[in-house]
DNA sequence: ATGGTCGTACGAAATAAATCGTAGATAAAA
DNA sequence: TTTTATCTACGATTTATTTCGTACGACCAT
């Protein structure tokens, strides 16, 4: 089990996670108008940030052909996962409890999804494997 | 309505008002000390750094005497709360249940923590029904 | 008083992150 | 073929954040 040291993506290095994330493998123009949604930025720039991920690991990249086609190198639970304990540890001062309770205090949440909580937490009591690390392997 | 639109506080800047929330208000001796517990830090960058979180309005200070007190002028569940959104935002693309399963799944969670989520998920299906708000519905 | 300690102020350097302009190659259109 | 659009590479700038040096005044013990 190589446990290589995920690079901490950025905040502009997360967006473009979460685009090849839904998406899948594809092109710096693709990304970059998926971006544009939201707010402004200049294709270079997204060509920019996605080098700088190619060098820190974050993505992966195809340029066979002209057009190269990005996809993400870190997975989306592990990454997410990462991000999650820094959070927990720098705004709530490690305590993951203060966290969950505030998320789910100061928020709507619906029947269903209290339902789904509690089926997690009966897992978490039974010991169960509670989290199904499996899925299909396809990145990397 | 006096919804001052809070600064949203950088990394140094969570810890120093995690030690303003935890002790009360305080010198940036102290602080200063609490923070070299975990990493080196000079006094003057604490300084500094108090001094620029006073121009930005999250920290108040007390300079009657020599030696200035410094407390938090922003509240720790509202500064939380706020970077919570953020980070659910930016980290789980708006999911607030993919972010509570993640940290109950992946972590080590106590007996009794366990009971207060119950405990909480009671009162919330309870006392505060989940009102279904018509903003853009996130999928869950 | 006077030397040493502790405190604030503040400029500025060091670092990190994001943005953009321009050059040059390739492909596609006219 | 000439022109136009698209793409990558990459340096450079801008902006945000963190860190520290230095000056200088106040306090304290001798």
């Amino acid at each position: 089990m190589s446990k290589a040291p995920i690079a901490k993506p950025t905040e502009s290095e997360l967006e473009i996670l979460q685009v090849l994330w839904q998406h899948g493998p594809t092109t710096v123009r693709f990304v970059n108008d998926e971006l544009s949604q939201k707010r402004e930025v200049g294709y270079t720039t997204t060509l920019k940030l996605l080098q700088l991920m190619l060098d820190k690991g974050l993505v992966l990249r195809d340029d066979d052909s002209r057009t190269h086609v990005y996809r993400a190198a870190v997975r989306q639970e592990e990454t997410q996962g990462m991000l999650l304990d820094r959070f927990v540890e720098a705004a709530f001062g490690g305590s993951a409890m203060k966290l969950v309770m505030q998320a789910l205090g100061n928020r709507r949440t619906s029947k269903e999804e209290l339902r789904q909580i509690r089926t997690l937490l009966n897992e978490i009591e039974n010991d169960k494997p509670a989290t199904e690390k499996g899925g299909p392997d396809e990145l990397a």
